[in-house]
DNA sequence: AGAAATTTGTCCGTATGTATC
DNA sequence: AGATACATACGGACAAATTTC
């Protein structure tokens, strides 16, 4: 599927994808963001496309990029955005099932760390986002 | 000379230059590779045409990766690692269970849009991220 | 213990060719 | 024609982990 870009163009929408990840607290304040190619195969996007969606964060100053680093998302949000959505997160082990299991390679009921924040905007969820990761074996 | 991809990506011609090389014992098992900047001296490509075609072979499970030592040939190949090239469920849709129904503040069984990436690091699953969000009501 | 060398990881900028909207 | 996007490829530089001296 080459090119629709229907509405907003790719870097855009990952971009918004990206700062809501941040803004929720999901990528917490000074954390790493994945690399350039991992986001890449994520989002099923070209590298150079990333790097688009990047540069307009940057731009937000949501992040800051060092060379041979990473990019990390931004300690504090400097600007009082009045319009920040509203956010919950919350952590909690569960234990997976058939089908998280099956894409992490563990046994069903095996232990797993979900972390979810809600974006709301004034009284209306915009969206949940899940994310699912082992346990830290290094305490 | 710049890039003109005809037929076979050069990345993947190296990829299955190394495969040969492992799979017929030349690099036994637990070998380590030569280093990238040595291969890619080797075949006349930049270390990031080298990475990529390494890259081919740890999504392979043939190869293992580690920081500042270098790549090593897979000890054992653990029964066939069978292809599951399936890394990004992109979008789908679903009902809404308890769950979601009272933080989308919707009913039950009403249609959520969930997203779903699937974060690899070589073989490893690192993380599984759900997006979910209301269908949009235009269309 | 410490410095240097090696090696992988990541980012930067650029470039070509193709394809779609 | 121009903007967007993809896949591929190059060369350079800095960062970080490991090994060697």
């Amino acid at each position: 599927m080459p090119t629709p870009h229907y509405g907003q163009p790719r870097y855009r929408v990952i971009a918004e994808e990206l700062r809501k990840r941040i803004e929720s607290g999901l990528i917490p304040p000074g954390a790493l963001l994945p690399a350039e190619s991992t986001l890449a195969v994520e989002f099923e996007a070209a590298r150079g496309t990333i790097r688009q969606a990047i540069a307009v964060l940057r731009d937000d100053g949501l992040v800051t990029t060092e060379h041979g680093r990473g990019t990390y998302a931004i300690t504090r949000p400097h600007g009082r955005h009045s319009n920040r959505p509203s956010q919950h997160i919350r952590e909690s082990e569960i234990a997976a099932d058939s089908d998280l299991a099956f894409i992490f390679n563990i046994e069903v009921g095996a232990p797993l760390i979900v972390q979810e924040s809600v974006i709301r905007d004034g009284g209306r969820t915009e969206e949940v986002i899940r994310a699912y990761r082992a346990p830290r074996s290094d305490q």
